[in-house]
DNA sequence: TTAATTTACGCAATCGATTCCGTTAACTAT
DNA sequence: ATAGTTAACGGAATCGATTGCGTAAATTAA
């Protein structure tokens, strides 16, 4: 197996009878150099197979075109579509994307950063882990004014570039629907509160619950770990065996409403006659799921674009941005059948 | 906002009163420096706050230790966990992945083929786009030793590393399930037959019938452009219109399968016992539907990380390696309720 | 026609890490 | 004690692209 060389500019010196210096100018379009000049060297690199080197161009220009994302796990729906929405914005840009997954781990996400500060990325795109609570492994971009950008899961304490959904009006507006259509007793699946989405959701729940006047019951209210079915599947169980059961679930995500909704079958209980479920992020499942399961709407994919896009505008500013900038998204409510206690949906007031 | 100057090892060597050399080599532990210089110089770097610049190595080796993948997207189940398949066995490595999407389009492909290559890839791993005949925009990687390997959809003609499945056994084993469980006239929803694995599936699905002396109808036979859900809906509406149905459907995925289930419950067709179907890929939404789908699982992340591993493997040896070696994996029938007509799985023979 | 610009390019340093050759000092064998 | 060996390190070129500064030729202005 024969190994070809590497053409490089200085070859195409070579050949052509310029210096390197123009071939790089030419290459890049600069102004100096005569447009019959620029042409000739163009064709002339095509047909001689250049292709540029970005670590040397990197090294040089001390930066790589390069973004980088690092989140908890890629085979989840929303975290698929949130770095299809990153990838997509970035290479129109003419950008490339590193991804790195910390599985949940403090301990990875902080040797992730690491390494992807070591490729000179040209700003970072973060969802937390869920593990996550020190934010020192993030200084070091700071320090260098590569941006930072914090999606859906983001820090309370840290100043920089944000991208979220509004989770309390989200998780406001599902209880509430649950409320009009009639649920006395709603349940909430929560997630770890100590990340963002999570207790914004509750906090939704709670106020809307207090603003039309249905008691708080702290053993309607589940604290999950991870929102995975098997959990979701404990908490209905139990939930469904109290002597006095809800008429409803807000779920903080799809994959535990959908497994309330299968319990709940299973146990005999009707979905929504009997119990109203709603989830959280519009997952493939809800659309699948018998009945359908109402939920809230997680714009994943523009999230992604936006927060590529923060990256891409930082960095084409040499002047003072504003590193605080939160960017708040709005959610829609999708209501399928798992909600429709009365059949329609009520207007809103 | 203040930005920290970077760190690098002449920054150390001055500091430290050594020459650049021995901190390189310290810092990768190399044999030839004494284990106290070693240890010294490691944690000087640390106190310093020195990060490596990959940049400045990779231009150095003509090596980045990333590995590029190019997929048709990113948010599809499959994709996401083949891709968290090769994030994780990367990592592990000490390399990087940057990911690319084609969205299933020609050109995209060659972009982005031609983007990799800039960043010196060690190794790219690709899942060829629904429209590509043409293998030109590979050549240059083969030029340059850099190993290609094909994962899931992959060439005909052109020689390199391949991870597959065995696309024609499991198409065959789903059909002959559909038999066993007293199926006739069995339908076949295919995907684009240029591409082998949509092929392969319905080679199987032809031999299976044939084998089990079932004649092969071509108005069962439907060819579908994506297999997506809205597809999936027409062709089976169309098929439980016609005056002689098919009594089963063997999908090429788990999509529209999915909407086959749905399609036949709208119009009073009862699954399994009136149409019984099997789908492909075991796709969250399988085991939610209700009745839920059988279907054939496919190794995703397993398939990612051995993508990623023959990369590895292949940079780490510097004697030849046989850029031609095939892996395929096997694949298992997961039996549900949609195609369970007689109750019970035959013991195949 | 001559001075003042403008055009179109070349020279050489630079980015940060690596590595091929040394070189010096310490150590070992005889 | 001396040659030979080893351990531990330094010098300087190198990877490929970029760019500030400089310059010769061409063009324009006066």
């Amino acid at each position: 197996m024969k190994i070809k060389k590497e053409v490089t500019i200085y070859d195409l010196a070579k050949e052509l009878n310029y210096s390197p210096s123009t071939i790089s100018r030419a290459l890049n379009n600069h102004k100096s150099i005569s447009k019959k000049t620029i042409k000739l060297i163009k064709e002339a690199a095509e047909e001689m197979g250049y292709r540029p080197n970005n670590l040397a161009a990197g090294l040089r220009n001390n930066k790589s075109n390069t973004i980088g994302v690092l989140i908890s796990r890629i085979n989840r729906p929303f975290m698929a579509s949130l770095i299809s929405g990153i990838e997509e914005t970035a290479r129109k840009a003419g950008h490339n994307v590193l991804i790195s997954q910390s599985n949940d781990k403090y301990e990875n996400e902080i040797s992730n950063c690491n390494t992807l500060y070591d490729s000179r990325i040209t700003g970072l795109i973060v969802s937390l882990s869920m593990e996550t609570v020190e934010m020192d492994h993030f200084q070091k971009f700071v320090d260098k004014g590569i941006p930072i950008v914090f999606v859906d899961r983001v820090p309370d304490n840290f100043n920089s570039y944000k991208v979220v959904i509004d989770n309390y009006t989200a998780g406001y507006s599902a209880t509430k629907h649950l409320i009009e259509q009639g649920c006395k007793r709603i349940a909430h699946f929560a997630g770890a509160q100590h990340r963002n989405v999570y207790r914004e959701r509750k906090k939704g729940y709670l106020d809307a619950l207090r603003e039309h006047g249905l008691p708080i019951e702290d053993n309607l209210i589940v604290h999950f770990k991870t929102l995975s079915f098997e959990e979701g599947n404990k908490a209905t169980k139990k939930l469904l065996k109290m002597s006095n059961p809800p008429d409803g679930i807000f779920s903080a995500n799809d994959t535990a409403a959908v497994s309330a909704i299968m319990c709940a079958k299973k146990m005999g209980v009707n979905v929504p006659e009997q119990l109203a479920v709603i989830g959280f992020n519009d997952d493939p499942i809800a659309s699948i799921v018998q009945p359908s399961l109402s939920t809230i709407s997680h714009p994943a994919s523009k999230m992604g674009a936006i927060s590529a896009k923060r990256i891409l505008d930082h960095s084409a500013n040499t002047y003072d941005t504003d590193l605080s900038e939160i960017t708040v998204l709005g959610t829609e409510i999708v209501v399928r059948e798992s909600s429709l206690k009365r059949g329609v949906v009520l207007e809103s007031e």
